[in-house]
DNA sequence: TTTTTATAAAATGTAGATATTTTTGCAAAA
DNA sequence: TTTTGCAAAAATATCTACATTTTATAAAAA
């Protein structure tokens, strides 16, 4: 009785499966997506795929050529600055506004979030550990753009996150696999809390500008050893 | 040679034909779209069709309940507000950076779209003129936006100003078929030239979110009076 | 009225037909 | 022998028509 959109049809399900698979790596970047590959791996119609498909085209996932078909879309260091300082960019201005427009009940968020996301160094295999600190942190950081109060910029938001992801995986197990990284990043987040709490819109600005920036190296790097495509 | 998207399958075309009915205000905010009908308006197939519909849905032009079919996505007085805003945020900090980073080919590009846009005023037919001057404004502002040298931010720009565009549809000829209006619109601009040639990046932010907003209490009249879904 | 049941309408999915692109095989020229 | 051009075949993408499932509508019974 509380859900709106009850995710049901196949092309939703193509849609979700296919996207996972391409964030995930278990596609690479300029891989052709065959019809009659994706049909037996999902076990679904040519239809429903082809939906699934031209959505991720919308979502810059997927690139299409008519006659042609669809391919992952290619990633490049290029590319990976370019939605980083977007980004970036983007995120420092709802920041600003989250400050100057932001109630208690926001500052509880960001408090409650940053503190859930501190206490993920417990105990916890490998992988388990990646996924619950990548959501948390997610969750940290959203709760803070909320405070801006306009649903659109948040999509907006969304849109680029989703861009990102690929880039940000790579940039992932660098860092939480590594305690030095790791505390470096807490210590961020505790200077960001500070200035978000102090009302200093300006600064905290500037702040999620630099932070947001910081992996832009790192995933250069990567790239850069690996040849830009991440192979196994 | 030139071109790299030769448009040419069938969603595609039924994409395009439909967002422009939609835009343009040949179907109401929450008509249905039955299949059937759009059939046999584009003479299209179902399949085809539910692509391009699923990628408006994408777009926030239509929404879609699994099982139940799509409907054109609503208006509000609501979401005019929230658009404007995101939208006039993200312009200005567009200009912000296009102040602080564009080079002189950029300064001559906004000066002759500038000069191209306040030439409209010449005998056309009242239809003519509007898309005339509402091209010209477009590629006024595009060419201010250019400077940010940011394709993502120009991304995300679009999807904007898709966004918007219903809403923008309705302020357009209240503006261009009133002659104050126009001239109030001439000023505007030339201000925003002076600024922005002047190189205070800052001001020129704020000149732009303001002219951004302006139309926002214009539309929430029209479409107050209208009862918020535009019937002719 | 309210509920139930039957009927019609519509959305969604599958399979097969058609058109396009790419590959392959072969022959002629260098 | 190697390279180039061409034609046929295979692979692939795309579309339409039909079948299935779900939802909306209307009539009948309580």
């Amino acid at each position: 009785m509380s859900d709106k959109e009850g995710k049901s049809n196949l092309a939703d399900i193509a849609y979700g499966l296919l996207k996972r698979d391409i964030t995930e790596g278990a596609f690479i970047p300029g891989d052709k997506l065959l019809m009659s590959a994706l049909r037996e791996r999902y076990e679904i119609g040519a239809g429903p795929m082809r939906e699934a498909l031209s959505r991720l085209v919308a979502e810059r996932l997927v690139t299409a050529e008519s006659q042609k078909g669809f391919r992952v879309a290619p990633m490049s260091i290029e590319e990976l600055k370019d939605i980083y300082f977007a980004r970036a960019q983007l995120e420092a201005m709802i920041t600003e506004l989250a400050v100057a427009r932001g109630d208690e009940s926001w500052e509880a968020g960001v408090i409650a979030s940053a503190h859930t996301l501190s206490k993920v160094t417990e105990v916890h295999s490998a992988e388990e550990m990646l996924g619950l600190w990548d959501s948390r942190h997610k969750a940290f950081h959203l709760a803070i753009a909320k405070g801006c109060g306009s649903a659109k910029l948040l999509e907006l938001r969304l849109t680029m996150l989703e861009q990102a992801e690929r880039y940000r995986q790579l940039w992932l197990r660098q860092t939480v696999f590594s305690a030095a990284a790791l505390e470096t990043k807490r210590d961020e987040h505790r200077q960001l809390v500070d200035v978000l709490l102090s009302g200093d819109s300006t600064k905290a600005r500037r702040m999620m500008f630099e932070h947001m920036m910081n992996p832009v190296p790192i995933i250069s790097e990567i790239m850069a050893t690996r040849g830009l495509t991440r192979g196994e």
